[in-house]
DNA sequence: CGCTCGCATTGATTCAGATCAATGTACGGA
DNA sequence: TCCGTACATTGATCTGAATCAATGCGAGCG
């Protein structure tokens, strides 16, 4: 039952500790005890380090649930051309394709723990439970949103739009409200941020260092950033009107 | 039938009539009369003539079925940068999202007959139906899969493989197989195939005039295609390695 | 506690695609 | 059938981001 990394894991979760949150995130509320038992026993767990693809890309769509920790899924467009399709966050349910056009990976940012089901097994299930379907449903329906939103950027904005917008989500997803601002510890790199974005590492770099040169924002260190002025961030996100 | 001009509509086709198309292609085959005549009464029709945009944008997401024509659904970054986040055709079901970060709106390629839902209602009634929600679900799910696939075109692509990626996606969609190759008749213009692919009108005109030169496929009028190496243009869509 | 390697920043140059600018052509209407 | 206009193609130039190239910095290790 999943591989925990190499060494071993430090925190001790049992199968049950983990699929609870599962469970109380993602199950109704009223649900069957059958029900649940029967999600139980088609749940698959594993725990993976920083880096790793917990598990090999299938030819069956798989539907992953974050317990804990944070991950991107990835489309290869060719070797040496990643193009990160999304992030993800405790609670996420995320919808991984089987292999088609391009070939989508799972990679763990830092140490996750992370349910996973095959979609065709779960969705079998899922229609047992009134609500079940609605729920996964409404996450279809996030999803689709977020990767509309970025088909947006990723096609009509510049790229400091698209770092403003960046930020921006994350704040929303990941950030505390703070007293001035929000602030929020990534766990991706700059090069996951540039595959996010549709840019280069450089290119992400220099943008920074004009939003902080800017006042809009500090960072601290590789991961902290501290958004000062939402509305100024907001402005140049791509709802400007350029010329005129 | 056929359109010839835009006086009034030639073709007579009776609320009914299209609402059948509707009903055999979403709804479940034993489905219930009962809520056959339920998707009825919160079904809305709309004809619309090319350009138009059937309907205004509300602050409650809509459900639409192509019941004949196609359609662009556009999301506008600001005035003057548009992205056409999807194209659709007869039989697609659109879940057009209520204004968010960007307003989107739906407008027809062609003339369209469409029905529309207003995607709370359609949903609360789909649950009384075994199959419905599942559906939609799968139906989401196949628009997050061609968002995805997108968004990997609009980062990581070149002009020339998103053009190449583009006829192939049409082709697929739209396209009939000829004898040396396949054929197709676009409704959308170079302008719409700009705004979906990110780039603008020029560019598409002279990677298409290098995708002809090249022998991959050829064009007759302003609207007809005929691909004529299918493996050609898949290594040009964007699976190739560039370097090594 | 300092070393070191991988990540991030900054700078110089190049290039794909945008923009600006004609010119050509399909198609609907008179 | 011809005409006008909107759409499409082609060409010249410009520019934002990529690429190439150092240099700086921070977190994990000895």
């Amino acid at each position: 039952m999943g591989e925990h990394g190499h060494k071993k894991d430090t925190r001790e979760m049992t199968f049950p500790d983990l699929f609870e949150r599962f469970s109380s995130e993602i199950l109704p509320l009223g649900c069957a005890d059958a029900t649940h038992l029967r999600f139980q026993s088609i749940a698959r767990f594993a725990s993976a380090r920083a880096g790793d693809a917990p598990f090999i890309v299938n030819d069956r769509d798989q539907i992953v649930f974050i317990a804990k920790g944070s991950s991107k899924l990835v489309a290869e467009a060719s070797q040496e051309r990643e193009q990160v399709v999304a992030f993800h966050f405790v609670g996420d349910l995320v919808l991984v394709p089987a292999r088609g056009a391009h070939a989508y990976t799972l990679y763990a940012l830092d140490n996750c723990d992370l349910i996973f089901f095959q979609s065709d097994e779960f969705f079998k299930l899922a229609r047992y439970e009134t609500g079940m379907i609605d729920e996964a449903l409404e996450r279809a329906m996030l999803a689709l949103a977020r990767s509309r939103e970025k088909a947006v950027a990723l096609g009509r904005k510049s790229a400091q739009e698209r770092l403003a917008s960046f930020f921006l989500n994350m704040a929303e997803r990941i950030g505390s409200k703070h007293e001035e601002g929000w602030v929020m510890q990534l766990p991706m790199s700059r090069s996951d941020i540039a595959d996010s974005l549709g840019l280069t590492i450089e290119t992400v770099s220099r943008q920074l260092s004009e939003l902080r040169d800017a006042g809009l924002l500090t960072t601290q260190g590789r991961s902290q950033v501290h958004l000062l002025d939402w509305d100024g961030l907001a402005s140049r996100a791509g709802h400007l009107v350029p010329a005129e």
